[in-house]
DNA sequence: TCAGCATTCAATTAATTAATTGAATATTAA
DNA sequence: TTAATATTCAATTAATTAATTGAATGCTGA
């Protein structure tokens, strides 16, 4: 028989553990940064990480069921949204002790982006401070969707499969930075890669609005 | 076949998955939030959880897999310590993120505090305050090692077996603070338990030193 | 009311994980 | 060297979880 100590203890771990469980499937956490870029249907998920509709549903019910996500019905389809903007701010802090404490992670982008090009070290402040500044063409290649659920101020939505029919209204002086869902999307790298070839002086930037909100700077919503 | 860009996707998700299967068990949880406290050895942690020593050292070593802790051989025994603070932090804002999503941690909080005595409703902020101006007697009734590991300024390390000894030695006119490893040890309430049988004005603060270090407030090293 | 569609449910299989046990390893002190 | 002790390893069992499939539900517009 237990003690009423070890009752309680073993009681509130498993309740903490109910967060850890939710956030120890590699698609459960792919589900839940996407989620973080705004609310999304079921089908949208899918599509996006390659899962199977069902299989999606079921991720999504136990992420709910540990309340970081919300589901609401609109007609047809159901929407899944962030519980709380503290759940996208834990899951950054997630990603940035993974990133900290794990090498393999840096070595995994490092071997994905060094066959593609544009990947040059950059200076990541003064990319930062020049796009602040506001004197570089910012373009935010999400869907649109997730621009209208929150953007860089002064950033232009340029959906990556619309990238082409919009380079003729680019400014060609000026240089172009490109973002999307963070430093493992890779929307950003495409668009650079399409911005490069047709001459533009274009550079990615790896921090998403989630980033940029973290870091204290506003975030504007709508279009 | 997979794209190159899902590959890198489920091997990016993968790793960050390592750190939430790390933090998926309830026993594990509760090692890692002991080893905030400071470096144990494997023996210490099973008695603490109520672990065997084998099982123990299995859940120690999926810990250590995801890096979150190391170990270091002294002698006959392995000690175990954090690998990195940012790991106590990211522990704390789990721990936050679940007091605030999970409306079953307060439950079971409330349901374990409400037979034991001396829980009545405290203004927590005003008790920090006098805490911080050193106007109360603070003891840290935490074992020894975790004193020395690091402890709120001016407390006196009285851990919970030798509280009775020592209560002659208090001064009678002053409140005393007990403190211990945060909100889900129960070390302070049962020195606070004892410490009110014996007549004394006391009270127990919640706070952890790791909360107390969150706050940015100075933590003392050594005796 | 019916057909079409998005999502969920239920049942199955495969895979992973936790706990237990007893043996193996490594260090220290006699 | 040996005995004692702390920890880890290896093998087993029980439990949990992920993915798959096909059926069921529930909403919308014809």
């Amino acid at each position: 028989m237990k003690s009423p100590v070890r009752q309680f203890k073993d009681a509130i771990y498993e309740q903490f553990a109910r967060i850890g469980k939710a956030m120890s499937s590699p698609k459960r956490l792919e589900l839940l940064d996407l989620i973080c870029q705004g609310g999304k249907t079921v089908e949208t998920l899918a599509r996006e990480t390659g899962l199977s509709v069902a299989n999606t549903s079921q991720h999504l019910q136990t992420l709910k069921s540990a309340r970081l996500i919300k589901s609401e019905k609109k007609g047809l389809y159901v929407n899944y949204r962030l519980a709380d903007g503290t759940v996208c701010e834990f899951f950054r802090s997630m990603r940035i002790l993974a990133e900290h404490r794990l090498a393999e992670v840096e070595m995994i982008k490092r071997r994905f982006l060094e066959r593609r090009e544009g990947m040059e070290p950059v200076n990541r402040d003064e990319l930062l401070k020049r796009v602040i500044k506001g004197d570089v063409t910012v373009l935010d290649v999400r869907p649109v969707e997730e621009y209208v659920a929150g953007h860089i101020p002064g950033a232009l939505s340029v959906p990556l499969g619309r990238l082409k029919e919009i380079l003729v209204e680019l400014p060609v002086d000026q240089e172009v930075v490109a973002y999307c869902r963070g430093p493992y999307c890779v929307l950003a790298v495409q668009a650079v890669e399409i911005l490069r070839a047709e001459g533009f002086n274009a550079i990615r930037l790896e921090e998403s609005v989630q980033d940029w909100r973290a870091m204290g700077l506003p975030v504007e919503v709508g279009d």
